[in-house]
DNA sequence: TTGTGTGGTTTATAATAGTAACCTATAGCG
DNA sequence: CGCTATAGGTTACTATTATAAACCACACAA
């Protein structure tokens, strides 16, 4: 991530270690910072909830969305889902360990937005 | 943040403090999360640099994209643009205050990204 | 039987991101 | 002088993502 730009004798410019393709700090705003990610994230920092009380909370984001998210969650190993109850369906989904780990720079997040009143 | 989902003696379902639009973490993620934000801001931690160089240094990113995320933290009083030599044109960009008080969520961000070899 | 709940899927459109070529201007080299 | 490379962008066009609103099948309760 140091990035260094250095310049030769006949002026010419090249980097030395360059973020060649997304560095760490974009690959972790890909996991975490997808639209609705960290909030989904975030609401799940207590205890499993069911979809439809997600998309509840959530307000504003659609069911399609919130659908996606937590697939691709699933998918990294961030979250687990599971089926409580068949017949009357209901399916719960919570944080993994993984996806615990996230929630320090998430609950960060939220302390510094809270604390530059942002519109 | 705390929604909680209340129902009532006749099973109908509400949800208190609802998200109903974007909460304080999406709020933080719309200004930090989008696309190279974050490297942007990562990269001009140490000094000013200059707009050819940071577009060297995200190789990746394209140069419309490098422009439209500092003119957005330049319209949102993170990130200062200063013309530093008319003529031979030269331009450099650095953090103001308040783009610096990001940092350390995305320093987070990079040691917890890092320690969990993304692929 | 109408209204609610569950957990989603579908379709269509709007907003964002990405690629590559281009532009005005200066400076160095042979 | 012509060639190349630098600077800091802009333009046009395409691909990817997000959003809204309907819709499904099933269950339960009044």
């Amino acid at each position: 991530m140091e990035s260094v730009v250095k310049t030769d004798s006949k002026g010419r410019k090249k980097v030395l270690n360059a973020c060649l393709e997304p560095c760490a700090i974009e690959k972790g705003m890909r996991l975490i910072g997808s639209k609705w990610t960290g909030s989904i994230i975030y609401h799940l920092k207590d205890e499993p909830v069911r979809f439809n009380d997600l998309a509840r909370m959530l307000g504003g984001a659609s069911k399609k969305m919130i659908d996606q998210r937590l697939k691709e969650l699933e998918a990294r190993g961030m979250v687990l889902r599971t089926v409580v109850n068949e017949r009357p369906v209901a399916v719960t989904y919570e944080l993994t360990e993984f996806g615990r780990s996230a929630l320090h720079i998430l609950e960060q997040l939220r302390v510094w937005s809270e604390s530059h009143q942002l519109d």
